[in-house]
DNA sequence: TATGAATGAGCATTCATTCAT
DNA sequence: CATGAATGAATGCTCATTCAT
């Protein structure tokens, strides 16, 4: 291992241990009752300390979600490649994802929201920003690929796979595709409806789920 | 009508119309970097003027959620008297006010979320939280009560009524719920697995839902 | 006197309240190590209030030049206007004139540096950037239109006024015509040779002085 | 050539490079806004190794300063020992001499000013302080002496060889001399007047070499 | 010697809140 | 009631300087 191998090893760690801390913190105290201070603290180091690893408060906290949002992905992938499972059994896994992805860190839903603000996304590196969308589209193919497995062998119903996805998705970062919608609506290509629609196909899945 | 009368009418009109533009303010920088002179801007009034109606900003956030949560529980009222209504056409129904709440306040989301902060309750007066969560457990009876209906009649499977009223539930203010699996932690008489539960409850439906 | 005009008025006075403040902290500490508390302190107000006034700490150093320069500019145009005075009589009022400003503000060299900094242009307004070159080329106008006069009138020699009003200048606020250099090096038009000309042509006067 | 004698000029060298890496960082940034991390980036080092050869940023500034001097003052001392050249040839040699420091480094002016702040002084070690007061009074008495020389050959006017001097300095240094008048007013036995006397001075050259 | 990660004091700036008018 | 100028505590962020390697 070479000595730049070794150093990009520890960068990495050091940034693993701010997150973690700035974790703690934002559970505790909530994103905007948080001081750098406070994380810095929690991770023992100083507050200086945190900007050789993170631009500026709100890219700390987007971190945060990048990082959620790719635990989600390897999980995903991991389910929709098993390829001796049967659909029922891939949508089980596909459960006990979610599951583990909310136990990792249970702030997920926070975070994303936070990353609504466009006032928020003004501060971030547009790396930053279009590995986050990159991963959250990532996402949402892959468990939309799982469900059309599911169809494909007559086990599940068709249309709906997307939808499915996407309600599951709602739950966890729904605003990320709020923000898609709110470039839609820019690009005046589009309306408000998004949501709604989303919500729209949830209620027909409920409603199928529901009856006898 | 007394001049007193007058008077609490006329203080109800500028708390609406200051509403009106913090949601405005909010949608467009998220609450937090949203300033309250933002607010009084958009308002046209002065930033002082402000706090003869809301306490602090927090309270000003809090009654956002406490509007839409009477809104949505008028709705949810009147859905569920209606005594003529099959119980299939009152999900129906149920689903049109669920949208109507949205298009009311498309942040509602947001909203809830920021009450989760532990900090930002010290900031609210007792009687804006017991309203708010007098209102919020109301409306999830209301809900069940609609389900409970149908499963009586037999037209819904028995067993979920309250587990979809949570899903629901969860879709729209999922962390006010969250927040008081907060205080069931702090008390130590409980633990993180509310949402878990949620979500669990909601795979049940969903996989009803798209099984053949 | 309306109440919009007053207040105006009374804004003004702020403002200069502050630059005061500021002038005597300036010279005390140098620009750098003068604090935005020092200045709100020597002020007798709070540091917020110094931004209700000024953008930031270099829009109020900034302003400092641009007050001296508004000062300059009113005791050259009274001179060039004194249409009954002779110019070697002309030449001793502006000789005045300029102990007059440094008398005003002996800081005005080291103020008119600081804003040498290209850095330091990002923080102004455009507008007081424009302002500030704009009466630095009145500025040299009516110095040289003093001299001209006296050629005119054939009691100076030719051809040097400019060079003169330049010298002057150079040794007042050297540095705003420096910048513009680096204005005219950018546009790949000129060179760095401005200054070494504005010595070039100061020597030329001083050579004619020294000879007998 | 012995080995510590050689380190004295491998060290002589860095200092060269760091100086050099500063200059252009300063013309580029202003003294405030430049890092010591853009000058060891500049300079191909690392920002702890700066500090192996400058006790801190002013020093390091302050050594600009002394560098020029120094060469200010052997080009000075070069063109007063020509003996075979004529007064007026002398000037002409001077003012060649005056265009090449400023070749050298024309951020002198700023570098200078910048020693003018008491709490810049502070910093400096006693050494470097006295080095340049005594470099600066040499080259003062050597330009006068140049004038002197040609007073005597009675080639100049008589009275205003200190001051023709001291009009060239305060073009390129002029705030040294201000730093020594604010030491001045500080001990209460002076008074600001040291640049207007000089102004002054320069006045009445200026007054001849434009008359007629 | 050279490094550069870490430091932490210091500072500019913000903004919720107040209060004299 | 309404104002909006003033406040000043709070905080994000910087950067000269240090020190273990």
């Amino acid at each position: 291992m070479g000595i730049r191998e070794r150093k990009e090893r520890e960068k990495g760690r050091r940034r693993q241990q701010i997150m973690i801390a700035a974790k703690r913190v934002f559970s505790l105290k909530g994103f905007n009752k948080a001081t750098m201070e406070d994380i810095a603290n929690e991770a023992e180091l100083s507050p200086g300390t945190l900007y050789l690893y993170f631009k500026n408060k709100d890219e700390l906290c987007a971190s945060l979600s990048l990082r959620i949002l790719q635990y989600l992905n390897i999980k995903l992938k991991y389910v929709s490649s098993e390829k001796e499972l049967e659909p029922e059994q891939k949508i089980e896994a596909l459960k006990e994802a979610m599951y583990d992805v909310y136990e990792f860190d249970p702030l997920i839903l926070i975070n994303m929201l936070h990353l609504q603000s466009s006032e928020v996304l003004k501060n971030l590196s547009s790396q930053l920003v279009s590995d986050i969308k990159e991963l959250s589209n990532n996402s949402i193919e892959t468990m939309a690929d799982i469900f059309e497995d599911g169809i494909k062998k007559n086990v599940f119903i068709d249309k709906k796979p997307v939808a499915f996805a996407e309600i599951l998705w709602a739950l966890f970062s729904g605003v990320v595709l709020c923000d898609e919608s709110k470039e839609i609506i820019k690009s005046n290509k589009g309306n408000k409806n998004y949501l709604k629609l989303t919500l729209e196909n949830a209620f027909e899945i409920f409603a199928r789920g529901i009856k006898k």
